[in-house]
This record gives structure tokens, C-alpha cells and sequence, in this order.
DNA sequence: ATTTTCCCCTGCCGGC
DNA sequence: TGCCGGCAGGGGAAAA
């Protein structure tokens, strides 16, 4: 499940390969990938463009087009972008979606679960809406995310603070693994009301939150489930959780036995001696 | 307005 | 062996 180092890790490599490039094929296989807009459209409004630049805005990807438009893109559960690199591709029958290069190489979109979508945002397509960045919160990992911004973002809430990490309009990035490891390296339990947090522990949470997704990029993200990058390597931050999906084994760092609930519809994992409840 | 629940999808896994 | 229910979860819509 791709979040932000994940996703990170997808940028800086395309980055490298697709910058400068013109979009010369686009096939899409699954419409689902681009609805609500027509295969066409998008298609129209890609092909023959340069790539300016590759972003990233919390799990989203952002291909900026020499024509003022920006190709978004969201991996959600099992997306997947491969580079071919010049060599040979093999066949996938998950394949949404095949871009061509110029330099004759092609980036394709693979999604297991077809939870992935991709849109062309742009003055030239209305029925798109285009504030999708605002209602995103601050980047985690600019000096702009501050104690005061977490603790502003927190304040008041009476729900969970794992809950409140996963609302992306408070920080952008974060998912249900980042969270987990976060929350048990500040030692705060998941089920603490978000709005509860002591501004130690709101700094606490600050850092846990940046070292993690730090550490995950420098691991080239964590491939639990179909994560691969973009030359399809797994990446190496599944081996260094500390709580999530260890429930049953010993804490890492007291010996107690990890706990497994569920918040907001998604499986948690914490240590009850690390992360007490109050 | 905030918070929770449901739903989209497919693959995998345990139970029978 | 094979069928089936349950689970996994990001995010948006709908409901509470």
C-alpha cells in the first residue's frame, strides 16, 4: 500500500527517466483507471506533450506537461508504475494503463484491485476539479510541518489520534503502516483522543512522524503487499516494523506482547506497555 | 461541522 | 479439491 516514502521512492526514480521526455503513446487498457473522463480525452490532452517536472503532493504524484495541464496520479492499494528501461516487459495481465517515451522506453500502470486513478487537471478540463491539493495538509516533511502546525491540526479533535493521522486533510502522506510506526515511536497509544496530545507529546509525535518517513524512503518504502518500485525492487522498510502487523510478537523494546485493533476500519497494531492508554 | 460507515475491487487464506 | 466467507485498505460518498 503506497503512501508517502513509497510514493517518494516512485517519483525520484521516474524523475530521472521521464523529465524532458515526450508523452509519444498512451494505451489505456482499464477506462476505470481515468473516471470520470473518457480514455480519449485523456489521451488528447497527453500525447505530444513534453514532461516538465515530477512532483509529489502526499500520495499523489503530480506530471507536469509542457501544455500548462498536470497528469495526477494515485497508486492507492496495489498501483504500480515500471519503467521498462529499454529492456523487455513482461506480460501483466494488471496492466491499466502504457505510456511511450520518446527514447522508446514505457512507463506502465499496473493495479491489481483497480483502486488506481489518474487525471489531467488543467484550465482546458473543467469537469475536473482542481482544488484537490488545498483540501491536502501540510507536507510532513518541509520545515513547514512545525509542533504548533501538528498541534493545530489536532486541536480539539475528539477522534482518535490514529484515525486523525489518517485524515489526509491534516497531514498529507501518512497511511495505515506510517501511522502504526509513528505512533509507537512517540510511545502514544492509537486510541488516545487526537485533541488530548500534551504539547510534549504533539512533538514527540512530530518527530516519530518524520524519522519514520525517513527512514522509509532511505528503505525505498515498505513492499507488504504489491509495493515494487518502478524497476520492480521490493523495498526493504518491511523488515524494520516495529508494531505494525507484529501482533502476537514480543515488543522490540519492553518485551510486551503486540496488540492488534481496529480504528477508523483499519487494522492497528501497538504495544499496550510502550503506548499506554492515558 | 465533524465523525463514522459503507463501498469500490481483487487476491489470498482459512474453514468445511 | 473446490467453494465460500472474511479480510486487506485509500479515499470519497453517504449517513449519522
Amino acid at each position: 500500500m503506497p503512501e508517502l516514502p513509497e510514493v517518494e521512492t516512485v517519483r525520484r526514480q521516474l524523475e530521472d527517466v521521464v523529465v524532458g521526455r515526450t508523452i509519444t503513446r498512451l494505451t489505456i487498457h482499464d477506462p476505470l483507471l481515468v473516471t470520470p473522463a473518457s480514455p480519449a480525452a485523456v489521451r488528447a490532452a497527453v500525447v505530444g506533450r513534453r514532461v516538465t517536472a515530477l512532483g509529489r503532493r502526499g500520495k499523489y504524484l503530480q506530471l507536469a506537461l509542457d501544455s500548462g495541464d498536470t497528469v495526477v496520479a494515485h497508486l492507492r492499494m496495489t498501483g504500480r508504475l515500471h519503467h521498462s528501461g529499454g529492456r523487455p516487459v513482461p506480460p501483466d495481465r494488471h496492466r491499466r494503463a502504457r505510456i511511450g517515451l520518446d527514447d522508446g522506453t514505457t512507463v506502465d500502470f499496473s493495479d491489481t484491485r483497480r483502486f488506481g486513478r489518474l487525471w489531467v487537471l488543467g484550465p482546458d478540463h473543467p469537469d475536473i476539479r482542481d482544488d484537490w491539493s488545498a483540501k491536502l495538509g501540510v507536507e510532513p516533511l518541509t520545515p513547514q510541518f512545525t509542533p504548533e502546525v501538528l498541534g493545530d491540526a489536532l486541536r480539539g479533535r475528539a477522534t482518535t489520534i490514529k484515525a486523525a493521522l489518517l485524515d489526509q486533510r491534516r497531514v498529507a502522506g501518512i497511511g495505515n503502516i506510517y501511522a502504526d510506526e509513528s505512533l509507537f515511536q512517540a510511545g502514544i497509544h492509537p486510541h488516545r483522543p487526537a485533541g488530548s496530545l500534551d504539547a510534549d507529546e504533539i512533538r514527540a509525535l512530530r518527530d516519530a512522524i518524520v524519522d519514520r518517513l525517513q527512514v522509509g524512503i532511505a528503505q525505498g518504502g515498505a513492499s507488504i503487499d504489491r509495493y515494487r518500485d518502478t524497476l520492480g525492487r521490493r523495498g526493504t522498510m518491511q523488515d524494520m516494523l516495529r508494531a505494525h502487523l507484529h501482533e502476537g510478537d514480543p515488543c522490540p523494546v519492553c518485551g510486551t506482547t503486540i496488540v492488534k485493533t481496529r480504528v477508523a476500519q483499519r487494522g492497528t497494531y501497538h504495544c499496550p506497555s510502550c503506548q499506554p492508554a492515558s
